[in-house]
DNA sequence: TTGTAGGCGTTATCAA
DNA sequence: TTGATAACGCCTACAA
């Protein structure tokens, strides 16, 4: 029931907590033989020092958190391996925590901040439309990896790491064009969704303008909002859309990987098929996406650097080499079976 | 920089810091006047209470963990968002928790419980192969929600939900054989693995058993060991491997929805089709499994059912109404289009 | 090399 | 209804 503290070990060791406490954490000055016997009790008993009362007393640790929404979202897994994997190589401690749909990014990170006497965050994913005010209240370095940003907050120090949005999504549909598809269905979010949706959609508008090709809004289509709108039954729904309202196009250009592969599955379902009838690309190159039948042609997201790179300019923030960096990385074309040729 | 304390908080309120706690904790015996000033103070200035101290003051708290092996596994994301709802609507306070790959769970649970004071842990997915006497030093209620059991663990006090792996595996690959398959493939993890591997296997030898099938040794293949054995990268070298060698079978049994794809995909890349050349069954009833084409027939575990009886019998044994109870609920099988009859 | 004592930010137990 | 004050378990000067 009750559990030991470093009181009772340093009682049974026959010394004082002091210098149980030099030996848990591995300090200096300590005599080699006291330190091993008091390893060994502690080992013995079972003695798990007190996090809570650690972090409370602690001037400083080494915990860097990563606060992530929508943890489901497959494009995080290898992101989030990658993370654990740099974080411990630098002896930090990686502190994962998952922000509910509807709940404040920042409000947690604050929260977690003193909780945990945070070296430094990441916020993966998401939107990002805080107030400056806010914003200042974390007072520690803070990095957004791939996170959608409309436009750069003013007057804080933050750095970010993402793909431009706007531009991959314009390659990718500018490669639709280039192969000779000039009706292009978007399946996108609705207009009140800030950042990826938006901004994707402002590459489409855009690739379609330069490749002269004007716009028909009627082949617009916009996933149901609410939290599962970037999820495969979203873009079902909106697949079965198209089909069933014989939409006059010949490619559909999905603004995630998740949303193409359900609107795929439901052209399938209808008795089309892709890419002979419709081709379809999708956004984020998921691993996923290359073991789908077909696979799909798609904008992958250079994961695995970002998060390296994330964390790179967390860790020179936090040992003061900069102050703020925004590092843009390219996406890569991935041409799959999803897109034919017309 | 500096953050605001309760005395901070208390000194600008003009009380004293117990009655900003009352004000804090909804406390009874409080004026509402001043709880109502100190709560204005609070918002405007700000403050936050720091969750170490909370936690290591506190007696008890309503906080509940969820810990999870393999994160990345879309076999739990529903289960998780179920476990979020239920948890909240109990007034409980959710806890995710994530275990490395090769962390002890148990380590990690009894770490977390000392920290935030634990009511109740839930260990979800994984193995487990733990030693009575370290799981005794887990002092409050825990349950095993969907955990591949390959024994009960005797004189601990602990429940479990889950579906009998082996029995599920047994039913798809039954049906299999009903459908007129005689040679069936299976994709299994190493021996060495423990639970679902072994359980699932065991299922498949009782069936072909049960359907005068002899047991073809040449038709077990084995995932490569390592971390990412149940990935679908694995389930592809696997299925690659079934046919190159040509595999004298008709079906083929993956032990996870997720290896299926994998193995799918080889085999279509291979310029085989499923169900016409081989047909494939998996096991779980992702939801992904119904947007991949062909869609999987597969054992679709109530994923959903099984995260409220967890909780539901995680808070009967915090309200002491139990000691322990076994749950097991029964798979569904779901008829895709990945097997066909012969 | 070790021990003593103060305090981290809270909550809980008193007494007022 | 409020206020002192003692813990909670640990770390860290400082002293020995």
């Amino acid at each position: 029931m009750e559990s030991i503290t470093i009181k009772d070990v340093a009682k049974i060791c026959g010394v004082s907590v002091s210098t149980v406490s030099r030996a848990i954490n591995n300090n200096p000055g300590i005599n080699e033989e006291t330190k091993n016997m008091i390893m060994q009790v502690i080992k013995k008993y079972d003695y798990i020092p007190n996090n809570s009362a650690r972090n409370l007393k602690r001037s400083e640790t080494n915990n860097i958190a990563i606060l992530i929404k929508g943890l489901n979202n497959p494009f995080f897994s290898p992101m989030i391996a990658e993370f654990e994997k740099e974080i411990k190589k630098k002896k930090y401690t990686f502190i994962l925590q998952r922000v509910d749909e509807n709940q404040d990014e920042i409000e947690v990170a604050i929260e977690l901040e003193k909780e945990k006497r945070l070296k430094g965050i990441v916020f993966l994913g998401g939107y990002f439309s805080h107030s400056r005010e806010k914003l200042e209240k974390l007072t520690v370095p803070f990095v957004l990896s791939t996170v959608g940003m409309s436009e750069m907050i003013e007057g804080v120090k933050y750095s970010s790491v993402a793909v431009d949005d706007k531009k991959e999504s314009y390659k990718i549909v500018d490669y639709l064009c280039k192969l000779g598809h000039k009706k292009i269905a978007i399946i996108s979010a609705t207009d009140d969704d800030e950042s990826i949706g938006k901004l994707r959609f402002e590459g489409y508008m855009r690739a379609l303008c330069d490749n002269n090709i004007e716009f028909n809004p009627d082949l617009v289509y916009y996933l149901q909002s609410g939290n599962d709108r970037y999820s495969m039954r979203s873009g079902y729904i909106a697949g079965k859309k198209i089909v069933k309202e014989k939409a006059d196009c010949t490619a559909i250009f999905a603004i995630t990987d998740i949303i193409a592969m359900g609107a795929l599955r439901a052209i399938y379902e209808e008795g089309y098929k892709v890419p002979e009838d419709y081709s379809i690309a999708g956004y984020d190159g998921l691993e996923l996406s290359r073991y789908y039948i077909p696979s799909l042609t798609t904008i992958r997201q250079p994961v695995e650097k970002i998060a390296v790179e994330t964390l790179k300019v967390l860790f020179d923030m936090i040992n003061e080499k900069t102050d703020s960096v925004h590092k843009v990385f390219d996406g890569e074309l991935i041409i799959g079976e999803s897109v034919k040729n017309i």
